[in-house]
DNA sequence: AAAATATTTAATCATTTGATTAAATATTTT
DNA sequence: AAAATATTTAATCAAATGATTAAATATTTT
């Protein structure tokens, strides 16, 4: 195979196995997820797997870095944004994370997870609490509320969208069936917000 | 052995035995958890461990049943108590919770992602849905407010108190070091109660 | 067509790990 | 002390699973 080609079928044959790779991970979890599944769910066998990552855990480490990047690169982009303002922002955060959820349910139970397993998972811990108190997010809301610790504020933006899908196993057989849980978390993109807002205007 | 001396042996050994399972499953989950590392952490050796229970699998179905009982059972006494308003309802759960899961901060992400990883495992989820709504809880939420969806409520009231557990292998190097994480969940005994009262009278 | 590369097939290794066994030792009960 | 029971020790099994290998086949490139 020649440079073209084979870069092309290369990126085709290695991102197929990293989808795989991905959904099988993200259902399962590391421990019990074995490669011959991924190999299965990518339609190729286990030695080119083989010949491609060199191992289970390597796969895992591309595959954790993308869908840790897929859970928190919704908030990051948002809470920087100088453009919009808090209650804009609760807006945004809840759309986009409910949204994405709905397409990912099992993502934040794993990658909550798999960190719980290895907390070193997490390298860029030092900066990320310096991205946070000093992003715009957190200057609206220390202007507007500075009797309120923004982590306070944060964790009930993120229990609010992110909790009901960690707890869907749970949740969802109690509710009803996997629509009605859809409906619900349809609803919260306009309830969530609104709720915050009452926390930012009167918590 | 006789009889009397036996049967308090049994259950000291039984005991240490399955108060080990509970600690290395919580903190490693099922499938990375080795029958080994319960032993030692029991104190005892591999043989004896499968002397008393047939099974890893039989082990830690016992476990898993009082790990699920421990992580609900804040909740269904509180829940169904006619002799406390909703708004007594909100802070029993809330100081509840947080006590337990300051005790326990591995639980919820414990049972969550075993259940995921098997969803039968929660076989009462028919009968779930009946006492929640038949609740004294729900309804006194109903006759408060007939316009929230009370799983809403529900969710937003479990999603401030377990989510930072959940959350907190991500959240608490960013917040800082053990024990201004646990500051935080001290101060939300007092907030999250303020912030659902909010909710329940004008979200 | 020839060469280069990709992929499959099938067999095999090595390690981990849940589980079992039998014999030895300790502890408790009678 | 004798009997019954509990626990340890050490060895071993069997199955699952991650990984490797070599040869065969398919595909693409030149």
């Amino acid at each position: 195979m020649a440079k073209a080609k084979k870069a092309e079928l290369d990126l085709s044959t290695e991102e197929k196995i990293k989808e795989a790779a991905s959904i099988v991970f993200t259902k399962k979890g590391y421990g019990n997820a074995r490669t011959r599944d991924i190999a299965e769910e990518a339609g190729i066998n286990l030695a080119l797997l083989n010949y491609y990552f060199r191992s289970k855990e390597k796969l895992f480490q591309i595959v954790m870095a993308e869908r840790i990047d897929k859970l928190f690169g919704v908030l990051t982009p948002v809470l920087n944004d100088e453009s919009t303002t808090l209650e804009e922002k609760l807006e945004k955060i809840t759309e986009s994370y409910i949204n994405m959820l709905l397409e990912n349910p099992d993502l934040p139970i794993f990658v909550l997870s798999e960190i719980r397993n290895n907390p070193d998972q997490l390298s860029n811990r030092f900066q990320a609490r310096k991205h946070l108190t000093e992003s715009v997010f957190v200057k609206q809301l220390m202007a507007r509320r500075s009797d309120l610790n923004p982590f306070h504020f944060l964790m009930n933006l993120l229990g609010m969208n992110l909790f009901p899908f960690v707890a869907k196993p749970v949740l969802q057989p109690i509710v009803g069936n996997e629509e009605m849980y859809r409906q619900l978390m349809e609803q919260r993109k306009k309830l969530v917000p609104a709720w915050m807002k009452l926390i930012l205007d009167q918590g």
